[in-house]
RNA sequence: GGCCCGUUCGUCUAGGGGUUAGGACGUUAGAUUUUCAUUCUAGAAACAGGGGUUCGAUUCCCCUACGGGCUACCA
């Protein structure tokens, strides 16, 4: 590694939701860029202006927010870099696709797409490469006047690298080591489009180089293109800086095969994207982690996990960790299927982990948004403190913490009512007097009231506890029934078993 | 089809020439909790196959198989 200042880019194109390995991908730029106290940039590659999707690129800034990883440049925090999207920085790409072409390493082609469209299906194994690309219409095969004239009359037409003839494109990979290609099996692909947009390919390099990257983080996907990149580096004259590839290994789906897609999600029932994304042109609203009730700091964390290890045991990381800990070196080859139950432990660890008053506001959301009103911060607070280690999701945090704000709507009537007794009814009246004369409830003196009355009146717990969980709860679920009465106070506590009693006694 | 990449329990993975191949999720059984969850204990569960190299390979090399990716004027 050179002593350049590291500054890395992560460079989506905004076309739609972010897919989880896309955060991974982002994850692992920003852990690398922080870890080396250098630069993460934010790169929004517009250039298929025919695949573009309104509000796509606010919604890739929102993820990254609501995850934490912060690019230091992008759209909207400039660094020197600027512009940060492609489709504002057209003008300058055609200049160095030009050069490539006088300098004889790439070349003009007024082939249409139905044209190619037709070699592909009657030619088998067809490329537009050193094999075929005399006999289409280019300016390698044409004669210059023709390509003048062609130029001239503003005939359509794309340029395209000339990729050499019996060459061994080589490079050393950060997770895969030596990677090597012949240029004799890869195509001569197009650089500059029709329309004047670059493609992906020259683009990455052209804006690499500009805003002098020096590492390259990657799904693996883009492993068979990495010769015309590192071409493009060398002809262009950049070599010298080309920045280190690092190619990640792929996000599989759970089951079966291939990449995780998002119909996956919608197939096997868990989010694949961040958030949630809102397609307006097919009303199709695909779901996100976030609002499933992934904490953050559990989703980055599992993230992390899928294809990286520090080589202990350890599974749970704060970010700052991950940033300490994180070593390239220690990324998987191998693709990892994704497992939506893991991804749950992760989330429930981290809800266990976090304080009350760290998760109080979040809560708080998911409450309000089920309509309960919550007045008192403080009550709310010893309220999560009982309830946090059983709750998985964040939606979680409504059932178990409803009834503390409201008597519950149903009761759990058959687990009561076929052993209900008149000394159960003549119990809890009791109950309810010896509660009146107390100022408050304390857990521990309650429970030992109660359990003095239990024994009094002949009773097991087995035949009072779970109707009195039912009168303050509704069901069989909750923390200790004790810690509960006494939150809920003395007032609340009788009321419930007096409104409980007129239902089980009804 | 061609090219490239990969392969340790069902899943995520540790390990690495000589180990009882370790952990986690999930799963099974028990304990605790007369709710549910948590927690704890125990169990089942893996080096794709074949050749080498070696005194010895799961570990190094080769081949095969299998899996994945790419093969657009998409990224």
């Amino acid at each position: 590694m050179s002593d350049k200042k590291v500054r890395v880019r992560f460079a989506p194109s905004p076309t739609g939701g972010l897919h989880l390995g896309g955060v991974r991908t982002v994850l692992f730029n920003y852990l690398f860029a922080k870890k080396h106290k250098g630069d993460f940039v934010l790169r929004i590659e517009d250039t298929d202006q025919s695949r573009y999707v309104d509000g796509a690129e606010e919604y890739i800034l929102d993820c990254l927010k609501w995850c934490g990883l912060i690019p230091d440049e992008s759209p909207v925090v400039d660094g020197h870099y600027a512009p940060y999207r492609q489709s504002e920085r057209k003008s300058l790409y055609r200049e160095y696709a030009e050069k490539l072409v006088r300098e004889g390493h790439a070349y003009y082609a007024f082939d249409t797409p139905e044209e190619l469209d037709k070699n592909r299906k009657e030619i088998p194994n067809f490329q537009y490469g050193h094999f075929y690309r005399d006999s289409l219409r280019n300016s390698l095969s044409l004669k210059q006047h023709e390509v003048d004239q062609l130029l001239d009359a503003g005939e359509p037409h794309v340029i395209r690298i000339k990729m050499p003839e019996d060459e061994t494109i080589s490079f050393n990979d950060m997770i895969r080591g030596y990677v090597s290609f012949e240029t004799n099996q890869v195509d001569d692909k197009v650089l500059l489009k029709a329309d004047g947009m670059p493609t992906y390919h020259l683009a990455v390099v052209v804006d690499d180089y500009l805003m002098k990257i020096t590492h390259a983080f990657r799904g693996e996907e883009w492993l068979p293109s990495a010769p015309v990149h590192l071409l493009l580096w060398e002809y262009l004259g950049w070599k010298a800086d080309m920045p280190q590839w690092a190619h990640l290994p792929l996000i599989l789906k759970p089951d079966g095969h291939g990449k995780l897609s998002k119909r996956d999600g919608a197939r096997l029932g868990f989010p694949v994207y961040a958030m949630n994304w809102f397609d307006a042109k097919t009303g199709e609203l695909t779901p996100g982690f976030r609002e499933l009730g992934f904490l953050p700091e559990a989703f980055l964390n599992l993230l992390a996990m899928l294809g990286w290890n520090d080589g202990t045991d350890n599974e749970i990381f704060t970010l700052d960790e991950l940033i300490s800990k994180f070593s390239i070196e220690r990324v998987n080859k191998g693709g990892a299927k994704f497992d939506f139950e893991k991804a749950k432990w992760f989330n429930a660890e981290w809800i266990k982990r976090t304080s009350a008053e760290s998760l109080k506001d979040k809560v708080k959301a998911v409450l309000e948004d089920k309509g309960v009103d919550v007045k008192d911060d403080s009550y709310l607070l010893k309220i999560i403190d009982v309830i946090k280690e059983r709750c998985t999701l964040l939606a979680d945090f409504y059932q178990q913490a409803a009834y503390f704000f409201e008597v519950p709507k149903e009761y759990d009537i058959n687990s009561v009512k076929p052993k209900w007794s008149d000394t159960k009814t003549d119990f809890f009246n009791t109950l309810i007097a010896v509660l009146k004369n107390e100022t408050a409830i304390d857990a521990v003196v309650f429970e030992q009231q109660f359990k003095a009355l239990m024994e009094e009146k002949g009773l097991k717990a087995g035949d009072v506890m779970l109707p009195f969980r039912i009168m303050l709860v509704g069901g069989k679920f909750g923390p200790h029934v004790f810690d509960i009465a006494a939150l809920l106070g003395k007032d609340e506590t009788i009321n419930r078993i007096e409104q409980a009693l007129a239902v089980f006694n009804g």
